[in-house]
RNA sequence: GACCGCUUAGCUCAGUUGGCUAGAGCGUCUGACUUACAUUCAGAAGGCCGGGGGUUCGAGUCCCUCAGCGGUCACCA
């Protein structure tokens, strides 16, 4: 043995053995405990960061632990593709070629995605391996595989079929720059200093700050219980410079308090105005386009972009005295959470999800623990979105994703709705003349699906859903691990991808999609900053891993905070690691260079000395401690005992305690060698989940046993 | 504005049913060239556990309150 730990000799060895062995595929037998994480599929479009390195750490220790417990384990990764995401990313390297998605087909578009995306599935998985994840490779799934997307298609019908999709005209949060609409999660309230324009609409006077929208006013509301207003209630106010008469209605929507207490309505042009619009059903005027230009105005107006187009409409008000008042005031507006540009209120056509039932069924699920949050403040967080949510607009205007199967007649004006087949003609007039929705689906219409559609994938297309328990005979893999055990992930997608899972999960088969969710806290540098590209101080988890090994990598990332919280991580706290992990080698160099590695486990350990004794009692409470820390996630502190345990009670004391010098050199007490064993056997195993690579090197290099670290049983300790 | 969380050593953080002298890593300081390991060893300093009040035999831990910081949400035109 080398004199200290070199990582690099030995770390795809020994991945590629345990891989090559079968031990990260699992084989199933009757009444065996079953362990199951879907692994978040990580995009598809960039590199591993340091805080997937973080997760993908959580779930490995978790799994090994598992496997290591003699359970059933399937940990399945895979890749998304992450819709907008990618085509935002792929977007801009066209842009840096000098081209845009204009310059291609859709069919050509989508293929130059497919291959940028193939060629980064394949470096992202070579870059999990690096970490050490032990996940079944065999059991891979990616959301744009044929199986998922048959699957996601079946979902869709079904919810079309149960009233719980339609087609609806919606203000949807559209992105002019972007091109496709977002949902109410993908958008961002940005604070910005904006005037309030006091308007004389002659029998009233409103305020706005969208001076440009006039034209599409179609009422005024004011408050009912507003006394200043009520005899006005049925009359008319007039709109400046068209002179078009608009009726004065009452809706409880209108803060009394703000401007002047009444309010233009713009149903085209604002989410609120829609809602009253269609509560008094006003009519709809659209008068700036998808591009943002002015439409439906007067001719000096026509073809501006809005933001021009105020100026100009603000001078012209001006001549006409009707601004009586200007105001800066701050407020939010919405901007695109991809290009930060102004989010542009439209109504549109699209596909939604009623939310109300789902959501009523996966709240109810949660307070009856069927889905249980390890911490209680993201609990919360699922809660408050759950209780809160509106109807899903699951259409995109994009190219990169599962295109819609929807198909719509020009002859009767209806949709046909498919399991993705093409049909030869409208199914309600029979007509061909139909076309094909062009949209595509939110990613997250997928990926909520991700863990049944993942293990149903490998049982074919023969699927009914919702699953009934006569198909569960035929579906082993859905059978064995859904519901799956944990669900681990970050959280700022709880409530993109997390309740979307309780959500669907639930709809298509009746049970929840896991037991348990476990949510880690971000990974911030040494002072606690957050990471980013613009500040300097990402931490590459790969160039880390190559320098102070992955096991070094690994316990850092869990080390001193809890895995719910943020952690602060630094090159030195990997370093540390690194240390540990010499430690760990140079006990075992010891115990080879004095031979007391021979004949392992022969003997019962035999505690002679005080020492003996000690160190055997302090290994049983280490062992109960730290499967229970393992047992409630508390991964940090079960690290730390560990550490603790093989750096200063077992190394520090123990060993010196078990030195004699001879002539020859230094040796160990004859009678401490079977303690020595026991306990630095039980180090390798406990310490295995964290640090999986150093461990295997150690228990292979003192030819401790012929089967392998990874498949070792974790100790048990009769409670007394 | 509403909701949630945080405040413990110089820094980053643990401290889960309220109970030994409040801990870890890093950093600092003193000493050690001795060895399986200098990626080392022996030791030390450093804490009114944010302020105040309460419950209790006992509070870092439970309750109330104040302050500071952070997060999430929100239709105020």
């Amino acid at each position: 043995m080398q004199k200290v730990w070199e990582h690099q000799k030995y770390e795809e060895k020994i991945y590629k053995f345990w891989e090559k062995s079968g031990y990260f595929t699992p084989k199933p037998k009757k009444g065996r405990k079953k362990f199951c994480i879907i692994m978040p599929p990580p995009n598809a479009n960039a590199d591993l960061h340091i805080g997937h390195a973080r997760f993908i750490t959580i779930q490995d220790i978790l799994i090994r632990y598992h496997r290591m417990k003699g359970e059933d384990v399937l940990w399945l990764p895979g890749a998304d593709h992450a819709g907008i995401e990618t085509q935002f990313v792929f977007e801009k390297k066209l842009k840096e070629q000098g081209k845009s998605r204009f310059d291609f087909s859709r069919e050509e578009l989508y293929q130059l995605i497919w291959n940028y995306v193939q060629e980064n599935k394949i470096n992202m998985e070579k870059q999990i391996k690096s970490l050490g994840a032990s996940c079944d490779w065999t059991r891979e799934k990616f959301t744009l595989d044929t199986e998922i997307v048959k699957i996601v298609y079946k979902t869709f019908k079904r919810l079309y079929e149960d009233g719980l999709v339609y087609r609806g005209k919606r203000i949807v949060n559209y992105c002019p720059r972007c091109g496709t609409a977002y949902s109410q999660l993908e958008t961002e309230p940005q604070e910005r200093e904006s005037t309030l324009f006091y308007l004389d609409y002659k029998t009233i006077t409103i305020a706005t700050t969208r001076p440009e929208t006039i034209f599409a006013d179609t009422a005024i509301a004011v408050n009912p219980k507003d006394k200043r207003y009520k005899k006005l209630i049925g009359k008319t106010a007039t709109i400046p410079i068209i002179k078009r008469k608009i009726p004065i209605i009452a809706d409880n929507l209108v803060d009394i308090n703000f401007g002047t207490g009444a309010l233009k309505i713009t149903p085209g042009h604002d989410a609120t105005d829609f809602e009253i619009g269609k509560k008094h059903n006003l009519p709809t005027i659209l008068v700036i386009d998808k591009q943002g230009r002015m439409v439906n105005t007067p001719k000096q107006y026509l073809g501006l972009k809005a933001e021009e187009a105020r100026i100009k409409v603000v001078l012209d008000l001006e001549k006409e005295g009707v601004v009586i008042k200007k105001e800066k005031i701050k407020h939010l507006v919405s901007i695109c959470y991809k290009d930060k540009g102004l989010i542009e209120p439209l109504p549109e056509e699209q596909w939604f999800i009623k939310v109300e039932k789902l959501a009523k069924n996966a709240l109810s699920a949660i307070k009856g623990k069927k889905v249980r949050f390890v911490s209680r403040k993201y609990e919360k967080m699922a809660m408050h979105w759950l209780s809160n949510l509106k109807d899903w607009n699951i259409s995109r205007q994009i190219v990169w994703g599962i295109r819609i199967p929807a198909w719509f007649c020009k002859d009767c004006q209806k949709w046909t709705i498919t399991e993705g087949e093409t049909p030869v003609s409208c199914q309600f007039c029979y007509s061909k003349n139909i076309e094909q929705d062009k949209d595509t689906f939110d990613t997250w219409f997928s990926s909520g699906q991700w863990p049944y559609a993942t293990l149903l994938a490998r049982s074919g297309s023969k699927i009914k859903i919702p699953l009934s328990l006569k198909d569960k005979k035929r579906l082993i893999d859905f059978a064995n691990f859904y519901p799956t055990s944990v669900m681990e992930t970050g959280f700022d997608i709880i409530p993109f991808w997390v309740i979307r899972m309780i959500m669907l999960g639930l709809y298509a088969t009746n049970n929840v999609p896991f037991r348990e969710v476990l949510i880690h806290g971000l990974v911030r540098d040494k002072e606690g900053q957050k990471i980013s590209k613009s500040k300097g101080n990402v931490i590459n988890p790969l160039e880390m891993s190559y320098k102070y090994g992955t096991d070094a990598l690994r316990t850092a990332l869990i080390w001193g905070s809890k895995i719910e919280n943020d952690i602060s991580v630094s090159e030195e706290n990997i370093k540390g690691q690194r240390n540990f992990a010499n430690k760990l080698w140079n006990i075992a160099r010891f115990i080879k260079i004095t031979k007391a590695n021979l004949n392992w486990g022969k003997e019962k350990p035999n505690p002679q000395t005080k020492e003996d004794s000690l160190i055997i009692k302090d290994l049983q409470k280490t062992i109960q401690k730290t499967t229970k820390q393992i047992e409630e996630y508390r991964l940090n502190e079960a690290i730390n005992e560990l550490y603790k345990f093989v750096w200063h009670k077992l190394a520090d004391k123990y060993l010196e305690s078990t030195k004699i010098k001879t002539e020859k050199g230094t040796k160990i007490r004859k009678p401490s060698i079977s303690v020595l064993q026991e306990v630095f056997k039980n180090c390798l195993i406990l310490l295995h989940p964290f640090m999986p690579f150093i461990t295997e090197a150690v228990w292979r290099e003192l030819n401790i046993s012929k089967k392998p670290l990874i498949i070792e049983r974790w100790p048990i300790i009769k409670e007394k």
